[in-house]
DNA sequence: CACTGGCCTGAAATCGATTGCAAGAATTTC
DNA sequence: GAAATTCTTGCAATCGATTTCAGGCCAGTG
């Protein structure tokens, strides 16, 4: 192993330009306070020198940490790939670094937050997990602002920016009633979960006259492939002739089970689905479904939190418009 | 707003367990080093406080950070969610933060590294684009060690994690062969992409009697669209009777056009992929393609940065053994 | 009984940047 | 030309935890 020579520190920079540390420090942060002579002899040191601030000194100086934690309830779905990448694009702009943790352990558990919830850890939070009691976040304890993406904490007083899963809900039955169905099939999600009884709510709000029968599910393509079985099993007379999944890969899934069993969508039966993940549009047929903008979900998340964190006020709640992408698997009843 | 109470340090439990803070320290950080009865005195202390350490003074004081940075070529693309997943629950659970980066911006255009190649700033990195130019990793500079995972760059002498994708080539057209395909289509990446110039290579030492054709792609969907419009265009002679898609994503979108099309598969050409992402095996019919372990790699690069940060030495080289999943879309030819 | 060694503990230095304060220089005002 | 401002700049304190060093205490040994 090479020695290295010690890294370069502002003492270092400051001796090289013949002024003093706390010169140098305005110089690179707040450049107005210096006269023009001596800010360019600095510059020119801090280029010769090839000085980089070092973060643990700054940070704890400013009590802050330059960094907002995500916090995914399970960072292996792709669902939350483009969110992230609208959260740390806008982050990455305003200057912070953005840190990524599963809120459940491999075994589905939801672990201890504790960790994170703490100002010298991060800045500021973006919780999208909505399962996490709400006395972890308001415990006595200092925490740094909090908001919730996605998913929101029904009983816990924080911003919210989320999709509007009523209206999406409320949408694909009314899309279906449109072309005279009288019966629709739901795949849900756990019934626990927020974005399952929004949905929920919505399909029942769509239409007075439309039956609804739930399977039930929890977004995942398993769940599509079970509800595709029950659906079989059920006498004729009593499958909905149509289905609308709370989540594109359970509309896949479904899809694909009645294709191989040798029905045929949208002959057979009409599907929705939720999300709108870029590959469903490419499968034949391709999928109609209710798009979610991820990618400016998570960008509005990371502004809020940003605007948070500089302390000023913001919107209990941002909600964002569903969309209708009509494709290829629905049909007239 | 409500006046926070300052927060509580070290001096502060110290004071209230009627020791130094030094002792308190070591009772956190060494416990061995205190005495019976003084170290419960400041665990109680600690508890009744509710003390939190202070990472930024912590981290100034041991010149380390506690977080390794990913730095992915586009964070929105899924692949990288089950990596990233593989890789944070390592990391969690050895205590150090997750920190992901895109190494482009908005338009696709590499970013300056040098902001995360910084010893204050993360204690590793783990580097999942292969197109980062070999001197930013390199350069007089002091950076945290490195390592690549999925794809790598040539020119630099770092660690690597990754899939074997030269058998993965192999393997696809070798299955076609078998099959009796003697005229295989491939549907690469950007010709400059180490994993496409890979798998090409294992391709093309399948076997020496299968004739291949190349169609230019670069994993995404589109891809695989113009892909398949292309095989169309082909007088039907000079169609390939077998498709090997270097991404999953192209290989869907392939078959699905070709279906809309009003071709079927496999009756009128089998098609390999190339990931075995989730979804692939729950459609209609579904993809035979060659598993990439994707949260393996990622679990596995999250080692490795551990051992070089540690110090230790580590294999110039971390193979990840391909597999062939046999599934509904390759037929005899 | 004096001495050596081991065990605990606290004082103080240290990590490196930021910033309030004050002093000296330069400029303006009357 | 003296007094009042305004600019610049450096000193020294500060953020909070860790760690070296040295000293106090106690037990064991010759």
């Amino acid at each position: 192993m090479e020695k290295l020579p010690p890294r370069i520190k502002l003492a270092d920079v400051a001796r090289l330009a013949g002024v003093s540390a706390s010169t140098v420090s305005r110089v690179l942060s707040n450049p107005g306070l210096v006269a023009e002579a001596t800010r360019s002899a600095v510059i020119e040191a801090v280029e010769a020198s090839g000085y980089r601030v070092n973060h643990a000194a700054r940070n704890l100086r400013k009590q802050r940490t330059g960094s907002v934690v995500a916090l995914v309830p399970n960072l292996g779905n792709p669902f939350f790939a483009k969110i992230l990448d609208g959260m740390g694009r806008e982050l990455a702009s305003a200057g912070y670094d953005l840190l990524v943790a599963d809120t459940m352990d491999g075994q589905g558990r939801h672990i201890a937050l504790q960790r994170f919830l703490d100002p010298s850890r991060a800045d500021g939070i973006i919780l999208l997990d909505g399962l996490v009691p709400a006395e972890d976040l308001l415990g006595g304890i200092e925490i740094p602002p909090v908001v919730t993406a996605c998913e929101w904490i029904e009983d816990a007083d924080l911003p919210r920016v989320m999709f509007d899963n009523h209206e999406g809900g409320r949408m694909a039955v009314r899309h279906l009633r449109d072309l005279g169905h009288r019966h629709v099939g739901l795949i849900g999600g756990p019934e626990e979960n927020v974005l399952h009884k929004a949905r929920l709510a919505g399909a029942g709000a769509a239409a007075p006259d439309v039956r609804l029968t739930v399977f039930s599910g929890d977004f995942t393509l398993q769940a599509g492939h079970a509800a595709a079985m029950q659906w079989q099993a059920l006498p004729p007379a009593e499958r909905p002739g149509a289905i609308f999944a709370f989540s594109d890969e359970m509309a896949c899934a479904f899809v694909a089970t009645l294709q191989r069993h040798g029905f045929s969508v949208p002959r057979d039966v009409s599907v929705v689905g939720f999300d709108d993940i870029e590959l469903v549009s490419h499968l034949s047929p391709a999928l109609t479904t209710i798009r979610q903008p991820k990618r400016e979900i998570g960008r509005q998340a990371a502004r809020i939190i940003l605007e948070r964190i500089e302390g000023r006020d913001v919107p209990p709640m941002t909600l964002l418009e569903p969309r209708l992408m009509l494709r290829e698997t629905t049909a007239p009843a």
